[in-house]
DNA sequence: CGAATGTTTGAACCCTTTCAAAGACGGTGG
DNA sequence: CCACCGTCTTTGAAAGGGTTCAAACATTCG
């Protein structure tokens, strides 16, 4: 009997979603907790759903459920005006969080759409609620969270009122590779999931800009772009773009 | 004896700051909680604190401590670049929760000034947090507080990437009429706490932008504006500029 | 392989910025 | 109470960064 071929002991509880087994868990919800208090929060927690490419997480309009943890994939958030003008208020990856903005009115207000295949943890906000009031750990963590996505924004405010197209794209390029770092992934080498013009759409710029910019930095040798793969060759005078001008 | 001569009971509770007193307990943290409720936070709310026009509520670096709820006045909150430039992210008014964004670093991330002589009530939010774990319908509205301020920012972030600047002014001006409104103050009539300047830098424009627009918007009979003095002329045709063009 | 979608590049235009200067206001002190 | 000074605002003219329109090219997917 070779070494291949003795049987697995499948453990069916690691199948379904787990916080505790989770490779997000340091960047997602149960970070901090303990290992009890995160078996409470899988209790909750129903297991993956999975979504294709091009499918709806939710729909603006939809009444406010669910929070969503992203386990795998990518997702974009956006507004449709009437005249069918999309615009986009973010991009979210693995261990991030999605449809905070709803508790507020109890519906959600954006469309968020898999712009690959994802695999979404769904957490049913009444009973997280009920979990926060009872560990004070996960509570704090939750207030982080929401305070986190509150500085994003912020952030993103100041970037669209204040920078250039150059330093725009530059702050863009260097939070995704900031985030895809923190995941493990290679920061100066990644593919994009979204299109020139989803880029110039949430960076208030056209997408012919978007690709003129991208010409640009290649051209100064900053980093190569061959349609959506992107290697970036030097993080620090990209963020010298973001100072200087 | 006349009547105004009866000596008048100074209630002191009333002197300082009381969520049950306050006329803003239906803007505030207290909105919806019972009797009870609203008097375990006075508990922990510190008394007001007084601020002259120019003070600083909080600097940025500061250790997080405390949000911060404004009983009137008016502050802005901005950001102060190496070589002096100000990055104006907000402007809060009486009702207001600052300092949200502190909880994810504990650490606040902007400074925050006095536009006008206001007072402030000082939540501590360790205690409050405390609070909100025993207290499920405050946990709830602190909860529904925080995603307002992520929809109020996602709401600025898609003004600055998609608006031209006649649409942004005239949303700010909206903005500042529903606010007042709902303050029961004139949503027509009102009076500018911040310069042109401030107002620019907040919608990501110069100030000879918004004093043309201005102008422009007061020859179109849209509104009158003397200095700081603002009057709105029509509500209606004012939101037709966001939809349109 | 062909159609649909996405990208690059060019040229003209336009909105906003930048630079400049004059004008108005408000607060302070004589 | 008025004059003065600093701050804020208005207005003009020129310049510029990004958009718009257009066309060719590349890529992906059925």
């Amino acid at each position: 009997m070779t070494i291949q071929s003795i049987p697995i002991k499948v453990n069916l509880a690691n199948l379904k979603a787990s916080c505790s087994a989770c490779t997000l868990h340091e960047l997602c919800l149960p970070t901090g907790l303990s290992l009890d208090d995160t078996e409470s929060l899988d209790r909750i927690v129903n297991s993956r759903r999975k979504f294709l490419r091009g499918d709806y997480l939710y729909r603006a309009g939809d009444n406010f459920q669910s929070l969503y943890a992203i386990r795998n994939g990518f997702f974009k958030m956006f507004e449709l005006a009437e005249d069918g003008c999309e615009k986009i208020t973010g991009f979210y990856m693995a261990g991030e969080l999605l449809g905070m903005d709803a508790i507020s009115e109890d519906r959600h207000h954006y469309h968020v759409v898999a712009l690959e295949d994802s695999t979404v943890c769904e957490i049913p906000f009444a009973d997280l609620e009920h979990l926060t009031g009872t560990i004070p750990a996960l509570q704090h963590h939750f207030h982080k969270i929401m305070s986190r996505e509150i500085m994003a924004d912020q952030g993103h405010m100041l970037l669209l009122s204040k920078m250039k197209a150059e330093q725009r794209l530059a702050a863009f390029l260097l939070n995704l590779s900031h985030r895809f770092g923190a995941r493990g992934y290679s920061p100066t080498h990644f593919y994009l999931r979204m299109t020139r013009e989803e880029i110039g759409n949430y960076l208030g710029l056209t997408l012919e800009t978007i690709s003129r910019t991208f010409t640009r930095f290649q051209e100064e040798g900053l980093m190569t772009v061959h349609h959506r793969d992107v290697e970036l060759h030097d993080l620090l005078r990209l963020n010298g773009i973001l100072i200087h001008t």
